[in-house]
DNA sequence: ACTTGCCCTGGTGTGCACTTCATGGTTTAT
DNA sequence: ATAAACCATGAAGTGCACACCAGGGCAAGT
């Protein structure tokens, strides 16, 4: 499959294709005589590894580490699943920061609409709109 | 509280939060006599917020628009709270994509499991390394 | 033979989110 | 009164992850 084609089907550019394999993201993709890319069935596996993992905020350094491991001949296979599960929990560790600010947008959201009420109700002044409008827990001692 | 120790309490940089202040992520901060910051409370908020919301990887052009709508005088609650609303409806967007890798993720860890052990009893080749090694439905018409 | 439409490389450019730098002003300690 | 440790601004620099471009090669159709 040619460049072109994994661009489209995949949803990234050309340029990013060979970018990924000029800094090692991904292995060398095989050429024909012209020396023009054809991507096999795998070379669209690394590419959508890559995608979703770069989606979820992996750096391309982290994702250049794993590949070359991937590439290396010899035993590295613990070396690389460990990278497997530090990539996951390092997932984890997002999902959970990610939810700590989804409740701190949700409660933003509930006090907003406290505020809101009160202002539309008269009780609201500029003396007061600030101590309504607090952050949720924020506590400097508990870093 | 100065400069320093608000970077300290909310580890960010100095540069970060002069920074923050003056393309509006925030909304300008009280001077002294000197013009030195004085960081008040709902300061120290707004930066807790900024920070959580790029953790989450929201743009800081987004978080602008936000802070600057929250400090225009006249009734944009409207568009305000719609603003929050979206901004959680993005992170929810983000879950499920998250979601989506982590599953991923463990797939390449349940086969790469599956290669290892077969590749320990001798009937792994370099024929078959690629076949064992598959992207867990990846499905190009299913886009 | 020549236009069209792919492909290649190497180098430069871009946008974002800071970071660093040069220069200088103000309180606090010695 | 001089050094240390803060603070300020504006401008320029940095790193990442690509995107764009010039110059050129191959292959098929008209």
């Amino acid at each position: 499959m040619n460049s072109k084609k994994v661009a489209e089907i995949l949803d990234v550019s050309v340029d990013t294709l060979r970018y990924y394999e000029r800094v090692g993201v991904i292995p060398p993709v095989t050429r024909d005589k012209n020396g023009y890319r054809n991507y096999q069935n795998n070379d669209l596996n690394w590419i959508f590894l890559a995608k979703s993992l770069r989606n979820a905020g992996m750096s391309v350094e982290s994702m250049i580490e794993f590949a070359t491991l991937a590439q290396s001949s010899g035993d590295v296979s613990a070396a690389q699943k460990e990278v497997l599960h530090e990539q996951l929990a390092q997932l984890d560790q997002k999902f959970a920061e990610l939810e700590k600010t989804r409740n701190l947008l949700e409660y933003k959201i509930e006090t907003y609409d406290d505020h809101l009420a009160k202002f539309k109700a008269g009780e609201m002044t500029a003396d007061n709109a600030d101590k309504l409008w607090q952050m949720p827990k924020f506590n400097p001692s508990a870093k």
